[in-house]
DNA sequence: GGTCATGTTAATCC
DNA sequence: AGGATTAACATGAC
């Protein structure tokens, strides 16, 4: 599933293949996925051409050069492909004036395509009251600090997750980052010490920016803009390695449900 | 064929 | 008011 790294890097792979390509139409095999009517879509689209490719949280922003952006969701299956083909699961093909073409995949349909005018874009993440960019300089330590005092009862596995605390970390990575920082994913965000905090604080940095480096994590049917595999599936500690053996002290993985998703992690290590 | 997995959000309770 | 909790969404894999 595309978390912030795998958001990343298909966006950064698209924005250097697909910006200044002029869409000339999009095909759209499955409505719902676009948040407009096929005719207000089609206005919007018509003739435009691609500015630049971005990423906000775990959003695609396609800014475009007619005021208008593209807002794409990959959720848990969405997969964004130059020049791909079409198959069963291909919700929307973009269609460029070269001839070249951009496929959007969902086998779940959870994802969507949202149009939002640029000037508004902002406004948009500040109303959806999304959380800070871990990867960006502003975002310290004192910020971190900060947004853990503001929720001192929340765990600290689904503070990590929520989007609305810090934007882009999912399962994967939440869990990842609590092996490495040898914390309890039930831990209360009031009960880390310090040095805990800043321990979380620096790994949230490492792992992301890791991750990105290895082009992400191939679980479930993740691949890049080109259509591979992510390489940081091999560098899993403990997401999707229950009754494995821990890779720090040999002990047992353990996986708990909480909040209704699935925590992974080492008992021995984490406390 | 029932359960599980997943990101986000709507609904509900406190 | 807004945090916590839960269900819902879709569908393939088991
Ligand atoms: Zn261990």
């Amino acid at each position: 599933m595309p978390e912030l790294p795998e958001v990343e890097t298909i966006t950064k792979q698209l924005d250097k293949s697909v910006s200044g390509k002029k869409i000339n139409e999009a095909e759209i095999f499955v409505p719902k996925i676009v948040k407009n009517s096929k005719k207000e879509f089609e206005k919007i689209i018509f003739d435009a051409k691609i500015k630049k490719i971005g990423r906000r949280a775990k959003l695609a922003i396609f800014e475009l050069n007619n005021g208008w952006s593209l807002l794409i969701h990959l959720k848990l299956t969405g997969q964004l492909i130059f020049n791909g083909e079409k198959n069963k699961h291909t919700a929307v093909i973009f269609n460029f004036s070269d001839g070249t073409r951009l496929i959007f995949n969902d086998l779940r349909k959870f994802g969507y395509i949202k149009p939002i005018k640029t000037e508004d874009l902002n406004d948009f993440f500040e109303k959806e009251k999304i959380g800070p960019e871990p990867l960006s300089e502003k975002f310290a330590l004192a910020d971190f600090k900060n947004i853990l005092q503001k929720r001192p009862k929340a765990k600290i596995k689904q503070f990590l997750m929520d989007p609305k605390s810090i934007a882009g970390i999912g399962n994967i990575y939440a869990d990842e980052i609590l092996f490495a920082s040898k914390i309890h994913p039930l831990r209360r965000n009031q009960d880390l010490s310090t040095e805990e905090i800043k321990n979380i604080f620096k790994n949230i940095k490492k792992i992301l920016a890791k991750a990105i480096e290895l082009r992400g994590t191939s679980v479930e049917n993740y691949v890049d803009a080109k259509g591979q595999k992510g390489e940081f599936e091999k560098k899993l500690k403990v997401y999707g390695r229950e009754g494995e053996k821990c890779v720090k002290c040999g002990g047992e993985v353990k996986r708990i449900k909480i909040g209704g998703r699935s925590a992974h992690f080492c008992p021995s290590c984490q406390k």
